[in-house]
DNA sequence: ATATATTTGTTATTATTTTCACATTCAGAC
DNA sequence: GTCTGAATGTGAAAATAATAACAAATATAT
């Protein structure tokens, strides 16, 4: 094994793989090669192999991997080993789905704070979660340890979300909102397009169509 | 200009570009760069030309480009200068939420129908949509002209709706779902994961730190 | 008209990522 | 023990993508 810079695109399947070993461990299986685990994630057995090479040697030869230990290994390389408490900036039906969202609650993530500044928000439940005024943030964010902010606000708010979260110091964004926020360089930050992969589906029936591609 | 195969990133970033044209557009810009448009939207501007390279020379040297011009190509080139009816599937929180999600329902797509089989959700109204039982889905894609399908239903339901979208003859599927689905190879398939990017998050913030990268 | 400042389109270069191929290792059968 | 079949880990090769660099083209000022 070395240790070089991980490719994001390999951090990115070891979330899908690490996913597709909890539905195995769930299931009762115990043992499971990179040839089913690329099977069932649809990516090649080499790729799967590969990915995890930067991180170590899980595998027998011969044999292949062991489902707890290996589910084991890819949330502690993913920071799923420790508790996250997260913000959510955005009471909408987004932000709504968000916070009842499967994949928001499960793992060591913990939703600490739903935000809004919309008055006809602020106090209603979502869950056992209650709507909080903006200026509730400075100090649910110290007793919470929120570290991690989601923005689903609209595109005309991101950017004011944004300056609020990195002057509150959370250190990573997920932003939700089609635009590009300028934060400093320390925050890491990534945004999901909800509607950019439904183009590309378009661009695929249309376009590539067109060519015989 | 060249005709080859387009990398998938350059139709993602296409698609972004197209919507900063947007809003430039909207703000009554008439001119505008690679630089600009790199600088906008968090690229290089040999990226930005690149990209646009694939499909035709757009721009004026010395000048830059035209942004209604521009804007237009762009859609054109996404097949969005037509319009998109789509199915979603599943009426629940992610649902609903992508029911009213302006991505959606701006530029050429048109939501043409809601399903679920849950008794409770069905008759539910959603905007001016009223969620439909399952068997109305046949129907539905043949006056609506569906070709494209959107899964907001949970992972156990997810490719029994995958299924049926492809025995009703949709082209294409969003999914929403975290599961590989098998579908034939004429489908256009694309995953969208919610919490890929947050978990990308959780590992920069805790392995990389840890090793100094 | 000419020179100058810009900015594109494109080729060459560099970097990154994926695929391939195989030696290595292990478990189990005999 | 030894042999066989299976599956990992990895270095080399191939494919893909991003960056850099620059010639070509255009508008504007003089």
């Amino acid at each position: 094994m070395k240790t070089l810079r991980v490719p994001e695109a390999t951090v990115t399947r070891l979330s899908i793989y690490s996913r597709f070993l909890e539905r195995l461990d769930k299931n009762g299986v115990t043992t499971v090669s990179s040839g089913e685990i690329a099977e069932g994630v649809g990516v090649s057995p080499a790729q799967v192999r590969k990915d995890l090479a930067y991180f170590g040697e899980f595998g027998t030869r011969g044999v292949g991997y062991n489902v707890k230990d290996l589910l084991k290994y890819t949330l502690k390389i993913l920071g799923l080993d420790q508790p996250w408490s997260l913000a959510i900036f955005g009471a909408g039906n987004l932000g709504f789905a968000l916070c009842t969202y499967r994949g928001f609650n499960i793992r060591s993530f913990h939703i600490a704070g739903v935000f809004d500044n919309d008055p006809t928000r602020i106090g209603k439940k979502i869950g056992n979660l209650e709507v909080q005024p903006l200026d509730k943030f400075p100090e649910i964010v110290k007793s919470e340890n929120i570290r991690i902010g989601v923005i689903a606000v609209p595109v005309s708010a991101a950017q004011e979300v944004a300056d609020l979260m990195v002057k509150n110091g959370l250190e990573a964004i997920l932003n939700f909102a089609p635009v590009a926020l300028n934060v400093p360089d320390h925050i890491e930050i990534r945004n999901v397009d909800l509607s950019v992969k439904l183009e590309i589906l378009t661009f695929n029936l249309g376009f590539r169509a067109a060519q015989n591609l």
